[in-house]
DNA sequence: CTGAAAGCGCTTACAG
DNA sequence: CTGAAAGCGCTTACAG
């Protein structure tokens, strides 16, 4: 056998044209029982697989979804979020169950990941997935959205999106997890994480958190309040400015797990306890969360859901179907580094 | 403009055939600066790309690479084994660098995985990455290399092997950390984790081991081995074997992070202190072995260059250059679980 | 139920 | 340097 096997060879040993033979391997009905047979027996002889590619060009789509995956501040090779790579996980699971295969690329916002995937027909969808200035890349999606790119994103819901978006609900997880430190007697909340409309996420998280406070008749202070970026490093550095403002605080609400992980070291490093001195909160749930020490309390965002959500919704965009934005419910994992005695 | 434009439309705007075009697009010497750039404008104007389908049809590549990950305990969705997600990172930008697009698979031992991405044309050639018994899927490895499937391996490099494989140094993996407990006072090292050659990788490691306390004049146990696959439940479970066993121990030497990570575990649950009256070191070094408690001696395998060697040497294969099998080294990486005394 | 034929959008000898 | 033409391997009306 020379190069892989056509449908010519197919048909040619199964004594009918090659029409028959590429309609009997989809499953048409129009085929007869006896002939698909003969044809599926000729085809598992020769090993024989349809080209994709010839496929793909016939019938103008793909069967796969492309999966672009950015961070801000480009991660060191490996180091990736560890809850995207959850997500990961989880999507390329949801993409399996219905059928299609995954492209995963790694860009950055600057980059012209806009025009990329679907236009040279090598995915019928895009998801996106990351972490960067809302603001900054807006425009992208809008572009996206007039090219007629069918794509989904990972992020905030807010009212005036352009584009289908699935998150979770952000909100009620900083109200969650305030709430749970007021009621282990915490007043004076810190807030570690960007809180303005260039990180939606995190701004939700963070109006979620003043929502109770307010609630509660205590005041939401600024200099309680320091930016950054969901990278241990970046916690670490964030706990410092705060620590060196001298404000006093019982307890920390980081805007993401890897901030909470910066944090509790750069607290240790000053000789304070958790959560003896000071009460810790995350958000994620990320594998390492639950092995920081001490554990730490979090808020658990289903990743497992997300990534058919994400899947779900953009099949349904392919299909011409409609397709919304749509929240997802969290839930607060109580752990150590919040709880007011060991 | 309806559809997307092709080749056709970008001829007639440019005025050329789109023969030129085609060769303007690919970068080919035979087109005129002049041509070339009013090709390239055109293009702009009406935001075309090349259909990846049609082109890969005709040059019979695809530049796209398949990861096929496996893990034999499939593992929840989103519960990768870290080891791996930090692989596929590494991979992902490797092939990124090189202009290739990766496919990304979850596969199961028993899955028709040899007869796939590859015969379709969806992918030049193959990845293989994961967990299982060798001897198990050795017969289909075999199968892929006689259908003349391109494609590499990330596990142990053994002397017999069909296929082209990446692995690190495990027996000199194992060698140095049983050498750092022997160093540490250590005299009664256990063992956790499979030991034959199902599972050469761990098999490898526990030679390195075997080998460090033949040369020290300290005898092997038996019973100071207990099998166990690469979860946290395995190794919990393990360690509880091994303790019921009454066989006296003052070290755990682990295949895996995840494994080390449920022993310490249970040792903490009966009571024990690591490293006071255990010392623990586990193997690969995974995000989450700096934060447990105590942090993790381990052996760190370089994703990143693990990533760039399977990734190179399955672009050589494609390009039908030689390409061999291949160790990487390893590195000791001491943390508190494994010092004399804190 | 089956076959002959057109065509998806490219790339690349071949001829100029 | 450029164009006309063949062909990559399929799918799917169209005709029987």
């Amino acid at each position: 056998m020379k190069g892989k096997a056509t449908s010519f060879d197919i048909a040619h040993r199964a004594g009918v044209s090659q029409s028959t033979v590429s309609r009997a391997l989809r499953g048409s009905p129009l085929v007869s029982e006896e002939t698909r047979r003969r044809i599926q027996q000729a085809a598992d002889e020769l090993k024989y697989k349809v080209d994709k590619n010839a496929s793909n060009l016939r019938t103008r789509h793909s069967g796969t979804l492309a999966l672009l995956l950015f961070e801000d501040p480009t991660a060191d090779d490996s180091h990736i979020n560890p809850f995207f790579l959850s997500m990961l996980g989880s999507i390329t699971r949801a993409c399996a169950q219905r059928g299609y295969d995954l492209l995963v690329s790694f860009q950055q916002l600057s980059n012209d990941w806009h025009a990329d995937y679907a236009d040279t027909r090598k995915a019928d969808g895009i998801i996106l997935l990351g972490y960067g200035d809302y603001l900054a890349y807006r425009d992208k999606l809008q572009m996206l959205v007039d090219q007629g790119t069918r794509f989904v994103r990972w992020g905030a819901v807010l009212p005036d999106q352009p584009d289908v978006s699935i998150g979770c609900d952000n909100f009620r997880g900083g109200q969650d997890v305030t709430r749970h430190l007021l009621e282990q007697g915490r007043r004076r909340i810190a807030f570690l994480g960007d809180a303005s409309s260039h990180y939606p996420e995190f701004f939700e998280r963070y109006r979620g958190y003043a929502d109770v406070l307010e609630h509660a008749a205590l005041p939401v202070e600024p200099q309680l309040q320091v930016n950054a970026e969901s990278t241990e490093q970046s916690g670490y550095t964030a706990m410092e400015t705060l620590l060196d403002r001298k404000a006093p605080f019982d307890a920390i609400f980081a805007a993401s797990d890897l901030i909470a992980i910066g944090a509790i070291r750069a607290l240790a490093d000053r000789g304070l306890s958790i959560p003896g001195d000071v009460a810790v909160a995350g958000f994620d749930d990320i594998p390492t969360a639950s092995f920081v020490n001490p554990p730490l309390t979090t808020v658990r965002q289903d990743t497992r859901e997300a990534g058919e959500a994400l899947v779900e919704n953009l099949l349904r965009l392919i299909q011409g179907e409609p397709a919304e934005s749509g929240m997802l419910p969290v839930k607060l994992v109580v752990r150590k580094s919040s709880l007011r005695s060991r």
